[in-house]
Parts: structure tokens; sequence; C-alpha cells
DNA sequence: TTGTAGGCGTTATCAC
DNA sequence: GTGATAACGCCTACAA
């Protein structure tokens, strides 16, 4: 790989011609220009980012530090965060990294190379960045709350989300609404349950939690709660839950509709019917953008939108109405 | 971020003293190390990478181009490499990229960079690698063949694994084998299927492939072909389709057995039950580490191991085994 | 034990 | 128009 000062050389004009050739800036004749460029191209000349980095003081790459690439949902949301700092110019580079030790030390690589940002989707809630880290380049936090100087967390109202799912499924007529969950804790999890919880009892219907649900303890919940529809915490659940279900075969969502989360690409695919309430991702990218623009970001107010496909059905007094 | 400069000035001593103290070299007293020591963490030092890959003319980072990170199956054996480069002391980082031409931007990027190597998910098959990008950085690429030079495509023989499916499903007592695929061209789609049909033949069966079906034109196939099995593509496909056949009351395995490919540890989560030829990504992994090291990559000779859940059933004669 | 000088590849600023 | 010179942050070699 060919520098600028050996471009020079074989040209036999001074590094400073060649840098005005090279970002054709003026000052230099159209011939020399030409000359140069020529070179340039037969000698397969690129400018090496990082010596430009060390003047200016700054990088042009963004970084997403991720606990794990192989999550669906995650990576809808980080691709989509993607597309949007690529169509501002910025490099979007994404490493994974399994602990809070190991994100700390790969933060404060970004921190030296001057990255524009660093979004984080942390390893487990509530780890504290320290404030060294910050002080030039903010951080933002998906999925998990983070404790830090300028870091902030990027989230829809998790437990708004619990309770609209029950408002949507009360509004097709179901009251006996059970809610499946994970029991790994985190805020997502927690708050989503919790919102489920406190709407139903609000309107007077019982709240019904289980987790980590085998097939056949399905069908015991069948039994004794006689739900009506499933209130899955995320679209990976929903569809791990209806194939369970039609394994056994019971009908979705004839005999029992499913309600999932996300709304993620790749698990509509998968499962082209299922109702859902769609993650806000757009808004989640503009409150990233702010920060990076170092504006205060705006909290994610708007509720999920619901994506009606017809994993749920209408019912009335518990009995499925006809179409 | 404080420099090295600073920091010398700071302790009133030089940067040749400085460097001494950090890279504990000899040559300096007990006591002026610890006093620049201490004043490194007070002030937070941290070594800016761009400086020394400038000096040192090589980058610790090793850097993989992938078309999309929502891809399920990609991500799996991306994040197994990304396990396996950072055992090695090596920087991960992903970009994705969606097009020919931006690939080739990216990959220039990284040649400039001097990262140690590029492994890339081509977004199609057969694009050429220009020679300049190759001279001082090899380039792998996964799943899609590429063209240039020092650019290695490495991947289990996917003819043998459309063999080696239906030899399984025989083995089992099946003989009407229905392949089912995507509409979309690649070496791996264009090549299992391939396999699968010469197999097919040699055996004195019928191949039969569709692609991309949707509910109601598998039961068609049903009624036409009466196959006793669907050998799909992939897992996703795998799972797409025993949604579907659950959805109409076909039952998976007791009615008709399902085949995926792959062993995507995150589908296979979202469906327990599914037989599947496992991806060699441990093959896979040492092969990329072989180029790494400058070492000829042995080709993935091995035949992909059955993973078997229930998704497949014994029959005999067509008519399903008691057992 | 410590300081100085030079260089990596690029950019910016000053002269001529 | 063009060239020289210094600077960025780090590292190595040589001198004191």
């Amino acid at each position: 790989m060919i520098s600028t000062l050996e471009l020079a050389r074989h040209c036999k004009v001074s590094q400073g011609t060649v840098d005005r050739a090279l970002h054709n800036r003026a000052g230099i004749s159209p011939a020399t220009r030409e000359r140069i460029l020529a070179a340039a191209s037969t000698f397969g000349f690129r400018p090496h980012p990082a010596a430009r980095e060390i003047i200016t003081g700054k990088s042009m790459t963004l970084h997403a530090i991720v606990p794990a690439v192989n999550n669906v949902f995650f990576m809808d949301v980080i691709h989509a965060l993607s597309e949007a700092m690529q169509e501002r110019n910025l490099q979007f580079q994404i490493s994974i990294v399994r602990d809070e030790a190991a994100l700390l030390r790969t933060l404060a690589d970004s921190a030296a190379r001057r990255h524009q940002m660093v979004i984080i989707i942390p390893p487990k809630d509530n780890i504290t960045i320290p404030a060294d880290l910050t002080i030039h380049m903010p951080v933002v936090s998906l999925f998990s709350p983070c404790l830090g100087e300028n870091v902030t967390f990027i989230s829809p109202d998790e437990v708004d989300t619990g309770r609209e799912g029950v408002d949507y499924l009360v509004s097709k007529g179901h009251r006996k609404i059970v809610f499946l969950s994970f029991t790994r804790t985190s805020y997502a999890i927690s708050a989503r349950s919790e919102g489920y919880q406190t709407r139903m009892r609000e309107l007077k219907l019982q709240p019904q939690v289980y987790s980590q649900m085998s097939g056949n303890q399905l069908l015991e919940v069948l039994e004794t709660d006689q739900p009506t529809a499933f209130f899955c915490h995320n679209d990976w659940l929903a569809i791990r839950t209806i194939l369970s279900l039609r394994e056994c075969g019971i009908r979705v969502p004839e005999d029992i509709s499913v309600l999932g989360v996300d709304n993620s690409p790749t698990l509509s695919g998968i499962c082209p019917e299922l109702t859902t309430l769609s993650y806000p991702t757009p808004a989640i990218i503009d409150s990233v953008v702010a920060v990076l623009d170092g504006a205060v970001p705006v909290g994610i107010k708007t509720p999920l939108a619901i994506i009606e496909r017809n994993s749920v059905q209408p019912r009335t007094n518990g009995k499925r109405l006809r179409r």
C-alpha cells in the first residue's frame, strides 16, 4: 500500500501537491492533478484512515456492542440502525461481547479511537459505565438500562407494552388471558409482565403468569386456567407456543388466540399469521440520532402499533365469534 | 483523552520515559515508573490504537462483512467465529453491507487499515475481488463462492449435503421425498437441490422440487405427490413448513416427516423436535484459522452430522412403523 | 537512568 | 501553482 510521500516522490512533486490533487482542492494545475491522480490509481493508493483519525482527533465510525448476534430481535433493530447510520455516512460496526468486564474494555477501546458514539445492548441490567469513558463520547443503551454520565437508555415504556397487550385482547372479547414469559430477569421481561398484571387487576381480571413452559405444561394450563388467549412476552415465544399447541392438536387461533410482541421481520416470515405488538424501531432510531446530534432525546411515548394478522380471534363471553 | 506527550510534561519527564513506564521496560527507576503509572491512571490514559497501527503497519482486528445480521443462520456461524477469534486476542468486528459496490468499498477500507483478514458473506455468487485489495490481506468467503487472488471459499460440499439428506430419509424407509427450497439462486440453494435430485435418480426414485410454497400449495403437493417426507433446504424453511402443515391439521411427524439443514441453535430453540443435518461450523472455523495462519486450508470433507430428533419418523413401504 | 531525535501517513499552514 | 515545515500520538534507536 503506497503512501502520499512515496506518491509524491514518484511524481516528483511535494506531499502538499499530492494532497491538493487527492482532495481536488484549489491551487493546482489541471495537468499535475491528472498526472498525480493517474499515478494514485495505478498504484492503488488508499489513504490510511488511522492517520486521518490521529490528525482530526475523531473517527467516523459508530460502534454497536451487543452480547450476541444470534438473537433475531436484537439484530432486527441493529440492522435498521446500521442502515440509518450508513445513510449519514458513518461506518457502523458491531462487536460481540459476552460479559460486563469485556464490555467495559471494548468501550474503552471505542473511547480511545474517538468513535462518534457507542450503542450497547448490555449483557445485564444496571451496569455502571465509568464517567471517563463517556466524557467525549455519548453512550446509548438499548433494551436494558445502564447507569453513568452521558449514558442514555432508549426504550419504549415496557410497562405500557404489557398494559397495551391486555387492552387489545380485552377489546377482542378475551377475559381469560394468560401471560407467558421467561425466567431470566431483565427490565423488559419484568416490566411487560408487571404491566400485564396491573392492567388485568384494574379490569378486575385474574392475572396469571407462567415462564419457560414445556408443551405438556401448556396443556395443563389449558386445563386449569381455561384461557382463551396467550399473551407472549415476544414473537419468538409466541411462535414456540403456537408450534407446541399445534403439535398437541390444539388449534390456533380456533381453540386459543396467541399474541406476540416485537413484530420481528425474521420471525413474521416463519409464521405469517402471527398477531403482534410492533416494537417502535423507527422511534428508537430517531432517538439515537438525536443523541448523536447532541439533542436531548425525546422519550418513546407512542404506544406500540398492533399488527393484526390472525393468530388472535374475537370472542364473546369466552366463546368464539362466527365471522 | 491525554497523550503520552502531555503525560510526560505533567510528570516532568520525557516521552521516552513515559513509554518505558507504560510498557514496563527496563532502564527506569521503580520510583519514576510508579509516579508515571499513577498519573496515567488518574488521567485515564489510553494509548490511541490508530497511532500504534500506523507505526506497526498492522491492526489486530479481523473484519466480517455480511449482507445482513437478521439472518439467524449466518449469525450463528459469525457468532462462533467471533468467539474463536477473541480467544486468539483479535478484535472481531462486523459490518453490514448491502451490495457488491459497497462490499468492495468496505473491503478497500479494511485493506487500508491493514486488517488481519476479512471474512465475507457475499450478497451474491461469484463476485470478483480486485487483486490489489488482497495482496496483504487474505479474504475468506463463506456460503457463496468468490473469485480473485488470495480469496478462499470455505464451505462444505453442498451437493453432498443434498445427497446425504436423501440417504438419511431413505434409510428411514422413505421413498417419496419432496425437496422444498427457495426461488432465489445461490450456490447452496442450487447445489443442495442438485445433490438431492441426482441421488434420488441414482436410487431410481422420482425427484420433485418445489420453491416458495404457500400453505395451500403444500396441501396440493400432499395430494398429487403423496410424499412421506419433506426435505427442506434449511431449518427456517422446515419450521415454516411444520407450522403451515399443522395449521392445516396435518400432523408432523405422524402424517409426514420433515427434515431441515443447519441445526441452527436459535431455530432449534423454537422447534426442539426438528431433525436436521448439522452445518459443520467447527470445521469452518478451523479452516478460517488455517487461512489466518497462512496454511493451506483443508477442504471440509466430513459429511454433515445428522441430529436426530423426532420430526422424522421411520416408515415401511410408505406406511408409518409402529414403535 | 534518562533525554533527544527521527519516523509512521496524513493534514494544515505558511512561505515563495 | 508549488514546496517546505510542523503537527497528530506513538514507538524505536541512539546519545548522554
